[in-house]
RNA sequence: GGCGGCGUGGCCGAGUGGCUUAGGCAAGGGCCUGCAAAGCCCUGUACGCGGGUUCGAUUCCCGCCGCCGCCUCCA
């Protein structure tokens, strides 16, 4: 079986076949700027990382497009109320975006656009939507014309006529409709402004990612993910655009389950937000992402810290797996078993994969026990492997210092006291070593070949 | 008012018309161990409620209850 994917569009799984063979688009709506991200963006981008993973571990060539919607209202007025300029901020949070993706080990995208970085692009798309009778300029805005688009609505499966009217139209006399949303909004005195054939203003928030999008993967691409919260208006509005000026756009919209925070999502607005720099101080990165990634990606997740302590155990499991057979056996990456192929395969079936790779850790670790090395050496292969697929492998996590080869000196000459204290039964003496070196982080294990250690 | 999703054993979290029906965490028992840790083995019999379809439903259908998302900026 090869990749399916649940398409929000088609409301179905769906094969995944790309546009060209060998290769896959991808397009992530990334943050509005306003603030640093919270784990819940993260979530986001783990599961978009696994996909471009597995895409990557079939021989995929996969061009991944993440933006940042570098200017929004929120950030004028934030960046005013901070007495600094709008694009101080956005940078500044930018940097945060890409410190936590980086920390969770997601891949880098292969490009991250900013919006004014590409206001030419938005007016040329306007223009073409404008001529083909889409848009409409009225006093320096400019709105997309929903009734001239019969399939408006048809990605989220709202029906224009029972839709509430919009907050933002009441009163708004230049809309011919009031569920037309802006393209382009005209600039207040004071504010950032860029000019156009219309007069001088600043992007909408739909318009910028069909710009951007379209101009890094081409009219037509492959996959466009973001959260669930994002089916409308955003993304509707993208598609309506893109669709309505002639692009063919996205082939499978791919949506992300949101994370809640004590039964209601994790959003800005709502203020409840947990942000990506405060938990890596309580959990290790990993399992950080272990956690986030372990869940299906349309599920709704629950956030807790005794779920996540939960999840770094399940992850020790693992990292405990590979560096014992590591030890025993020579390390190297296999392939991955064909019932974790298929669990990814049929939707990113992560929660299923997990479970081959943790039957794959008990045979490893049974086999171990038996001295069985060619089972051990195979099931070490795999596990590596399929680490590798969900970016948990710990070798792309652990770090090692120039003070490691000084550090494992002072270990040894304590963990050989120790062993003349065990020779003598000296229990007391040895199990003080024990607690001393626990106390500084150094964690001293028994095993059949010796002691050993590790950190924390 | 409209659109959509969810409710699984102590917890997290998959899945399925019936077969021994994931996986992890925690718990209890056992093996191993000076102790501990790790590991391995065993134990738990769950699918919101009420109907219906069926030889048989947690899984399909209907109704109800509860929770959540979207319709307004939000991954």
């Amino acid at each position: 079986m090869a990749l399916q994917l649940y398409d929000t569009a088609s409301r179905t799984v769906r094969a995944f076949e790309p546009i060209e063979p060998g290769k896959a688009s991808i397009y992530l709506c990334g943050l509005t700027v306003q603030g640093p991200p919270h784990i819940g963006h993260v979530r986001n981008w783990v599961n978009i990382d696994i996909l471009r993973r597995w895409l990557l571990h079939n021989g995929y060539d996969v061009s991944y497009v993440r933006n940042v919607t570098d200017i929004d209202d929120k950030i004028i007025v934030k960046a005013a109320d901070a007495g600094e300029p709008w694009w101080a901020l956005s940078f500044r949070n930018e940097r945060e975006i890409v410190a936590a993706e980086q920390a969770l080990g997601c891949l880098p995208p292969s490009y991250e656009p900013r919006a004014t970085g590409h206001v030419p692009e938005m007016i040329e798309l306007m223009q073409r939507l404008i001529d083909a009778g889409h848009a409409y300029a009225a006093d320096g805005d400019v709105y997309f014309d929903v009734r001239s688009f019969p399939e408006y609505g048809a990605l989220s499966g709202q029906q224009l006529d029972r839709m509430e009217p919009a907050g933002d139209s009441v009163g708004d006399d230049r809309k011919h409709d009031p569920r037309d949303f802006a393209l382009w909004k005209s600039a207040k005195p004071g504010e950032p402004s860029w000019p156009t054939p219309w007069g001088r203003g600043r992007p909408g928030w739909h318009l910028e990612c069909s710009a951007m999008a379209t101009k890094y993967l081409g009219p037509t691409f492959d996959i466009h993910g973001g959260g669930l919260d994002l089916v409308f208006p955003h993304h509707e509005n993208e598609r309506a655009q893109s669709l309505a000026a002639g692009d063919g756009f996205a082939r499978y919209w791919l949506h992300n389950g949101l994370l809640h925070m004590a039964g209601e999502k994790m959003s800005k607005s709502l203020g409840n937000t947990l942000q990506v720099r405060e938990i890596i101080k309580q959990w290790r990165p990993v399992d950080v992402r272990y956690y986030l990634g372990a869940a299906h990606y349309r599920s709704v997740m629950e956030f807790s810290p005794a779920a996540l302590d939960e999840a770094a155990a399940a992850y020790k499991r693992i990292e405990n797996f590979i560096e014992k057979a590591s030890e025993s056996v020579e390390p190297h990456v296999g392939s991955v078993p064909d019932a974790f192929g298929r669990a990814m395969d049929d939707d990113l079936g992560v929660p299923a994969a997990l479970g081959v790779l943790h039957e794959t850790v008990r045979a490893g670790n049974t086999a171990l026990a038996e001295g069985a090395k060619e089972t051990a050496r195979e099931a070490l292969g795999g596990v590596v492997a399929m680490s590798r697929v969900l970016g948990i492998d710990p070798a792309e996590w652990t770090t090692t210092s120039d003070l490691t080869p000084v550090l494992d000196a002072l270990v040894q000459v304590a963990l050989a006291q120790r062993e003349a204290a065990r020779q003598r039964k000296d229990y007391a003496a040895s199990d003080a070593i024990r607690d001393q070196l626990a106390a500084a982080g150094v964690v001293v294990e028994d095993t059949a070949e010796g002691p050993r250690w590790s950190l924390r």
